[in-house]
DNA sequence: TGTACATCAGTGAACGCGCGTTCACTGATGTAC
DNA sequence: TGTACATCAGTGAACGCGCGTTCACTGATGTAC
């Protein structure tokens, strides 16, 4: 918000920065203190001037990583938009795009990190779970008029669920065909333009 | 197999059954050595009579965890079934219990662990894998007559998905409403009896 | 049936490493006058 | 404009704890004769 940020808001993003890609690569055991002061250009003493716990770091990296994937997505809607496709064929091809099977650090966190998130420490918890709800709210408002709103629970479980398994099948191979048939049959239940 | 199982054979079996419960509640990083041998009535330090390393104890105890919540299932499938329930919609109701949303070492593995799958050592990748193919393999098997089998993985996703997403949204009330529409939406839509 | 001995299964102390956290210190930036 | 000083942001060594792993040892079980 400020005009000119200092040079310690600045070092605090990137720090931020650092671990929103580390948590959703690595997992929330996965952000190391000086592993990401490491990334972000800074040696791991002076962590504790940015943030009170490795724990508080981890809230603003979840918070980081859903924003940044809302608005990575965000603006994939509008392109295909432009395009002519719905706001609901757009969530769906860039939610489960076949580059995210790689590239963890850029999709969703909750597809990252939701089978974890009921064992974090409180706060952790706290924000994980606001991402979750965050999401479905997200896919409520994709969804194509004629569509019941209570599906959008369903809709990003199964997001998640086929981003999720696409990965841990096994081969790169098997991981497309999953996502290749969550897209399709996602967009013939619920795209209804 | 054996008649007779020997001690080291029933202490090793409790061991992986403690490791089993271990790994769904509290993750793969959970399953401390010491942690999982107390809980088998032992001491840490024979262990590695036992297990070449911790790993190797993640291999067995997720191969025992799937067959584990599979034979859970399976009862379940047959009880619903003399009810005059479908296969398939045994499956999601069993699978989506609402007592599955506090009782995870009680429920399926790959729900408890899908989103840590990718980021283990490979021997644990593979067991994982193994187990995220078994279970599609599974849905495929309770598929209603009509319905493709190519859906099975879509299906998969959604049950995984549903009950993470239910476990990870903040409170018992909506997570039983997730588990709910989630039923409702796969029974509407693929139990074609 | 009894004795001597080997093997087996488990014990508990100790080691080593990684990692979160703390802290005294340094160099750069900004402010007072 | 220049000097003195305070504050700020970051450095790097050190501490402490948890945990996987190792190992010498013990008590129980099984076998030979």
């Amino acid at each position: 918000m400020d005009a000119t940020p200092t040079r310690k808001e600045l070092s605090h993003d990137r720090i931020v920065d650092a671990a929103a890609r580390a948590i959703r690569r690595h997992g929330y055991a996965g952000v190391g203190v000086a592993d990401v002061m490491k990334d972000a250009g800074l040696t791991h003493g002076g962590f504790y001037a940015h943030f009170a716990s490795r724990d508080a770091l981890l809230v603003e990296a979840i918070e980081r990583a859903g924003r940044g994937s809302s608005s990575r997505i965000a603006s994939r809607i509008d392109a295909l938009q432009a395009s002519g496709a719905s706001p609901f064929r757009a969530l769906v091809e860039s939610y489960l795009d076949d580059g995210l099977l790689k590239a963890v650090e850029a999709g969703c966190p909750v597809a990252a990190l939701c089978s974890e998130m009921p064992r974090q420490a409180p706060e952790v918890r706290k924000a994980s779970s606001e991402r979750v709800r965050s999401l479905v709210r997200y896919v409520g408002r994709c969804l194509s008029p004629g569509v019941p709103p209570e599906q959008a629970g369903v809709i990003a479980a199964t997001l998640v669920g086929s981003l999720q398994i696409a990965r841990s099948i096994g081969s790169v191979a098997r991981g497309k065909a999953v996502l290749a048939a969550a897209r399709a049959t996602l967009i013939a239940q619920y795209d209804l333009t």
